[in-house]
DNA sequence: GTCTATATGCAGATAGAC
DNA sequence: GTCTATCTGCATATAGAC
């Protein structure tokens, strides 16, 4: 009991509720009552409501980065690469559906903080950047750039998630269960996407 | 002067400002100090907060729906549609580069009421979802389901303007003016991203 | 560590003069 | 139609008992 268990009870109720009303629509007293606590404790273990946000989403953003920094290393054939990155980026999201809406808020919160965050993770572009440049020269894959391959794939991957609310209404009669199966097909229809888009095989 | 500026002028300081910091996140002073104007010239205008923005929100999104019926209507070849859909999307987007994160922020703050109003607009899309079914039966292009491909081009479309705050800084080292050439170049980029996935051709 | 009670500040909204 | 001044309520944060 104690110490350990409510701040981690704390932080878990603060991820369900910063994700549904994003920082500024959240209460304290509501992360409270999810947490079933009081209110002043959640003072006890955070200082402020802003360093709660922050323990809470950097400590998720922490846990995705080092799974992605591993896969950038690999040296394997691109096409695999592909599926790795979609893979892995989808399997965290489907643990943290919250996450996209989350990272889209700060993103516009404070873009700053969060790119220095990820600097420090040691996450930066520049190697898959000329992997990409490298494997279009070779004439391996169409010619594009970065930037717009990257956009490309998160914006495939993360779509679902942000718009849930919208589209599973209208594509799919408000049936939570069958946007799950579609979520779960993301993956390959995604990455097969991907390589036909760009492969040239 | 008076009524007609002023409103106007409250809708734009309005817009800025709701994107900037989202439904939550605004405040009123910081609406009336973009107009130039008083707080309190706000709820002479508009009764509160909330139709204020549903005003600035329903009133954007009114002038987007539309053409895009019209596309949807329109019985060109397939791989001209793609084409069409993209440049619709995209340059209005341009044009209102805060629209995206505004209405992903609606998505989650009411998601029953947006779909409502698409509806009424006489946005559905189980015309689309039937061409592009009969086109996939035909051969036409790969086999793909509509919202899969609905939430890809969607998902590309949308993603630069979303992160941008972030994608700017470390993809083109903050540069603005490089960011916007990027988005220039997304809508033949997307175009012939999706036209390479999935025509047969 | 956890609670009740309270202080503090601020944002949305209104009253009323001009 | 536009302003200044003010009310009201609520959310974060603190004080202090247990």
């Amino acid at each position: 009991m104690g110490s350990d268990n409510t701040k981690e009870k704390i932080v878990q109720a603060a991820q369900l509720v910063f994700i549904r009303k994003g920082m500024d629509g959240a209460r304290m007293q509501e992360i409270a009552d999810e947490a079933g606590i009081n209110k002043a404790l959640l003072h006890y273990y955070f200082h402020s409501k802003q360093q709660l946000f922050n323990e809470v989403f950097y400590g998720v953003l922490s846990r995705l980065i080092p799974s992605l920094l591993e896969i950038f290393k690999l040296e394997e054939p691109f096409s695999d690469k592909i599926e790795a990155v979609v893979r892995e980026y989808d399997s965290f999201m489907s643990k943290n559906p919250f996450l996209p809406q989350f990272i889209i808020n700060e993103i516009n919160r404070d873009p700053e903080q969060l790119s220095r965050f990820m600097s420090d993770q040691g996450l930066n572009f520049s190697k898959i950047e000329e992997r990409i440049n490298g494997e279009v020269s070779a004439g391996n894959i169409r010619s594009i750039t970065f930037p717009h391959l990257f956009a490309n794939l998160i914006g495939m991957v993360v779509m679902p998630y942000i718009g849930r609310p919208l589209f599973q209404r209208k594509l799919f009669n408000n049936d939570s269960a069958k946007y799950d199966q579609f979520l779960q097909e993301r993956r390959a229809v995604i990455t097969r996407f991907i390589q036909q888009a760009i492969l040239t095989k």
